[in-house]
DNA sequence: GGAATGATGTACT
DNA sequence: GTACATCATTCCG
């Protein structure tokens, strides 16, 4: 089947339209030998400029470097002292602007996800943006990881024409992102509609 | 409701 | 340099 990655020009639009266009597509883990495919429901947008919630809104730092681009690579940053979270990266290089994606729904691989995350039910493997991270084994490692390459891929829409999450329309959701406090005014989050699979 | 747990930022000496 | 607050979270009681 053809699963051809999202091109590089998928990312280099405006971040908020990114995160909404995230909604539906897929991403792939092959890490530890398993392959774990997820469908994404649920995204936050994170600017360079007015969005004090933002890790780059200081500026470049060792710790979000890969925020700065080039787009479509991964940011991988450590949090709370225990947890991951995992972005995509967009904008232009030297610009600072990500997705924060913040759940999943197991299309492949949930025995693998079970096992890392622990004995789970299905919707709590991957309905947070620290546990989606768990549950396809990604690390601070993967920090700059490019996203059309193997272990880590971001697949289109319609990768898996047997599910019914491959259409081309769907509804969305757009609402204040959540667990920030700072600029919680912004439209950023974007949701499936009707997804048992989202976040708390 | 609150603990866990460490990197990072800010305000100082 | 040290001290302390904060943090794009999760889990348990």
């Amino acid at each position: 089947m053809n699963r051809a990655p999202l091109p590089r020009a998928f990312f280099e639009r405006r971040t908020a339209v990114v995160a909404r266009a995230l909604i539906g597509c897929f991403l792939e883990s092959t890490l530890g030998g398993e392959r774990c495919v997820g469908r994404i429901v649920e995204t936050e947008a994170y600017l360079a400029r007015g969005d004090e919630a933002s890790h780059s809104r200081n500026g470049p730092t060792p710790r979000n470097a890969s925020m700065f681009g080039p787009a479509g690579r991964a940011y991988v940053y450590f949090t709370y002292g225990m947890h991951h979270c995992f972005n995509v990266v967009t904008a232009d290089e030297g610009v600072g602007e990500a997705v924060l994606v913040r759940a999943l729904e197991p299309v492949q691989g949930a025995e693998a996800m079970r096992r890392r995350r622990g004995r789970k039910a299905e919707r709590d493997l991957c309905s947070g943006p620290a546990k989606l991270v768990q549950a396809l084994a990604v690390e601070r490692r993967h920090d700059g990881h490019p996203l059309d390459s193997e272990p880590l891929r971001l697949l289109p829409r319609d990768s898996f024409p047997e599910l019914h999450g491959s259409q081309r329309r769907l509804p969305i959701d757009a609402g204040p992102r959540v667990g920030i406090r700072r600029s919680t005014d912004l439209p950023l989050r974007f949701s499936l509609r009707g997804s048992p699979f989202v976040s708390r």
